[in-house]
DNA sequence: ACCGCTGTTCTCCG
DNA sequence: TCGGAGAACAGCGG
C-alpha cells in the first residue's frame, strides 16, 4: 500500500486529474460511483492510514481506497486497454491511472475529503508502525492483550494497522517468535525484537517492491523473495529445517519450527508443509 | 480439466 | 463480546 501511495503520489505530481470514470462494481460498495466521476483537478494529498488509502483532490472531495487482495493500481497510456480494469483517472498528460481489480475485494469509496479520517473503518485503525512509528511498549499495550494467537493479533487492523498475512508472518519469523504465542506471554525482550523485526520487515518490502509495478505479483517473477512466507517444505533460510505451515484465524502461516520454538503456546497442530 | 490454493475484510452464528 | 466459518470473487498452478 505503501508502494501504491508513493506511485500514485509521483504520478499525480504537477498533473491535473481530467476525467475520472468508473464501471458499476460491487467496488463501491455502499458509495456512489457518480461522486467518484465528479473528482477533478489536483491531488492535494494522499494519506495511506494501514491499508487504506485517503485522496483529497482540489474543491474538497475525497476518496477512500482499499486494493483488497487482488486490487492495484497501474499507469497506461490513453487507449491502452488494462484486464480487470474497474475504475480510471485521465490525467492531463496523457496517463490513465487504471485501478485494476480482478476478485473486486478492493473499494473506491467516495466521500468529501475532511470527513476521510473519521470513515468507518479507518477511524477504528490501531497505530501505523510505518506513519506513526512504534515503540516496544506501544506494540506490548496493542497487541499484548490479545487473547487470539500472536500472528492473528498483529493482523487485527484495530490493534496495529497494515500488517496482513505476509508481513505478519515474516516478522514473527525475524523475532524468532512462534505464530501461536499467545500474545500475553511475551517478555519486554521479545517485544523489542518483535518491534524490530516489523521494523526490517516494512523496510525490506520497501525496498522490495519499489518501482512502478507491484513486484511480487509481476508477470515473470516467480522467485519468492520472503524468509519463510511461501516456502513451507522447502528449507528455512537460516537453519534448513523444513519450513511447516498451518492454518490460523483462516489464513496459513508458515514458520520455522526450529528458529520459531514453541513455548507457552496453547494447543495447534501444525501440518507437514506443502507445496 | 478439476481442485485447492490465494497479498482482505465483512457478516453471521454459537 | 469473542472467535470461527463462510462469503464476496476470479485466476493460477499442480
Amino acid at each position: 500500500m505503501e508502494i501504491a501511495r508513493r506511485n500514485l503520489v509521483r504520478w499525480f505530481s504537477g498533473r491535473r486529474l481530467v476525467r475520472a470514470e468508473a464501471d458499476d462494481t460491487r467496488i463501491f460498495r455502499g458509495a456512489e460511483r457518480r461522486h467518484f466521476e465528479e473528482l477533478s483537478g489536483r491531488l492535494e494529498s494522499l494519506v495511506r492510514r494501514g491499508k487504506y488509502l485517503l485522496f483529497a483532490f482540489e474543491g474538497g472531495r475525497g476518496l477512500m481506497g482499499h486494493l483488497g487482495m487482488t486490487g492495484k493500481f497501474v499507469r497506461r497510456t490513453e487507449g491502452q486497454v488494462e484486464p480487470h480494469s474497474r475504475a480510471r483517472f485521465h490525467l492531463d498528460d496523457g496517463h490513465v491511472i487504471h485501478f485494476s481489480d480482478p476478485r473486486m475485494f478492493g473499494r473506491m469509496e467516495p466521500a468529501p475529503a475532511p470527513l476521510l479520517r473519521t470513515l468507518d473503518p479507518v477511524g477504528l485503525l490501531g497505530r501505523d508502525p510505518l506513519a506513526d512509528g512504534l515503540t516496544a511498549g506501544q506494540l506490548a499495550e496493542a497487541v499484548g492483550s490479545s487473547r487470539q494467537p500472536l500472528k492473528v493479533a498483529l493482523m487485527d487492523q484495530e490493534r496495529l494497522a497494515g500488517l496482513g498475512n505476509i508481513h505478519a508472518a515474516e516478522a514473527l519469523f525475524r523475532a524468532g517468535l512462534h505464530p501461536s504465542r499467545e500474545p500475553g506471554s511475551l517478555t519486554p525482550a521479545e517485544w523489542k525484537r518483535l518491534v524490530q523485526a516489523i521494523r526490517a520487515t516494512i523496510d525490506f518490502g520497501l525496498k522490495e517492491q519499489e518501482g512502478e509495478e507491484p513486484v511480487y505479483l509481476e508477470e515473470g517473477r516467480s522467485e519468492n523473495p520472503f524468509l519463510v512466507y511461501g516456502r513451507a517444505g522447502g528449507p528455512c533460510s537460516q537453519c534448513g529445517t523444513p519450513v511447516e505451515s498451518f492454518t490460523q484465524g483462516g489464513r496459513t502461516t508458515h514458520f520455522c519450527p526450529k528458529c520459531q520454538p514453541r513455548s507457552g503456546v496453547h494447543a495447534s497442530k501444525p501440518r507437514a508443509g506443502k507445496r
